[in-house]
DNA sequence: TAGTGGTCTAGACCACAAT
DNA sequence: TTGTGGTCTAGACCACTAC
């Protein structure tokens, strides 16, 4: 958050989220940016190209850049975002069980992903989520004990990705995720509170620290009431 | 695809998914880039941050940029791509079949959503996919007649993606997406081979041209076990 | 014609990794 | 210490929009 263009993209960021700059106006002109944040209009286009990115402005050719409506985004799932930066946001009821914590040595298929010694281990950990009372998702991570040492079922409870980040000061650079349907498992029969549900809905993800190494696999699983993904894609170059 | 750093992304890009460039191998150095195709620097980090934007490279400080292992992607729903896209990749045996084409008024809330005037009317097309003779999706589209005066059932049958990009010469610029999973309604039930399935997963997407102008609305219902959507995220900013 | 965003350049300094 | 990517600059020319 150092950057010139990081900081002109959170000002300007905040100012369309807190509704200073309407939807459908138009920012100042990149030469006149570059005048308000006395830079140059590169650094300025570096900011635009990120709030492009992300879905606050459009750029366009010969008129400017047009704010976006962006509250209709509410839940944002896309991206990288962790379950108690969700419930935060939901300001839900919302209560983190563990039910499992172990170190286990990996199956065959971890191994070969996660590029793992044979002596390696990786801890389990098995949480449900409660919304309202209501156990509505299962998350089952495994994660690679040379990481990330020492691990508590009181981390668990709270964040695993907040421990990671900020107590370990690994940066999660990317992650690849896979959203498909299934029938329910015994497992999620036991686990959870599926009220007749015949389905789940189940989000497989493989994160990545900034310097591509695979150190977290994630199956949520999710009763389909309580599932809801929200994306802004832009067209493909 | 004039520019220069387009023209190196499509390159590299190419280069790593024909396999030409290994996985967890590195590209030359920006420097070395920069003398390669005789350009500057800030022009190859263009091209570099597009090929980490979509999931090619990782680049690390201090040591350069990482090729990822790119074919476990296989079909990403992610971003915009069409119907018909989606089924040149799977080469399967497809078939669209149009089951409602007409001019209508649009409803109270598209007529706001799409800012329409009193007299503009919108396509509605129903159409439902079918893939090696079953029946799995159904697709109800909403188009404003303004920016698509006319349609058949031709080309609805073919790709309206294709025929509005080619066409009519109209660049989609970026879609707002969201997945929920819902019990079948009626029409579903009708339309689809649902099999006993008892739930649907519904992408309910708005698209917007270059300029921003909302100028289609697609509910896109599909059978649960021939839903799948594969997403690359990069970690917040 | 004037103003906008899109591309490109040649140089500079910095933080980080490998040695 | 050398080489890497990350940031920033001041200037240039182009394509497009609005007038």
């Amino acid at each position: 958050m150092k950057s010139k263009y990081l900081a002109i993209y959170n000002e300007i960021s905040k100012q369309i989220k807190s509704g200073e700059l309407l939807p459908d106006s138009l920012l100042p002109s990149e030469n006149e940016l570059t005048d308000i944040y006395d830079t140059s209009r590169e650094t300025i286009r570096k900011a635009l190209n990120l709030l492009s990115q992300d879905g606050y402005i459009q750029k366009i050719r010969g008129k400017g850049s047009v704010v976006l409506n962006v509250n209709k985004f509410d839940f944002p799932v896309s991206g990288l975002v962790s379950f108690k930066e969700i419930s935060q946001k939901l300001d839900n009821q919302v209560r983190t069980i563990v039910n499992e914590l172990s170190l286990e040595k990996p199956s065959q298929s971890m191994k070969k992903q996660m590029q793992l010694s044979s002596t390696d281990l990786v801890w389990k950990v098995v949480r449900t989520r409660e919304f309202d009372g209501q156990k509505v998702i299962l998350d089952k991570d495994i994660l690679v004990q040379n990481l990330i040492p020492d691990l508590t079922k009181e981390i668990c409870a709270d964040s695993l990705y907040e421990y990671i980040e900020n107590k370990l000061n690994l940066t999660i650079g990317f992650s690849k995720k896979e959203i498909v349907v299934t029938e329910p498992t015994e497992e999620d029969r036991e686990l959870l509170d599926l009220e007749g549900f015949s389905n789940v809905v189940v989000i497989k993800s493989y994160a990545f620290l900034d310097d591509a190494t695979l150190f977290q696999f994630t199956e949520s699983r999710h009763r389909p009431d309580k599932f809801r993904f929200v994306d802004f894609a832009r067209r493909n170059h």
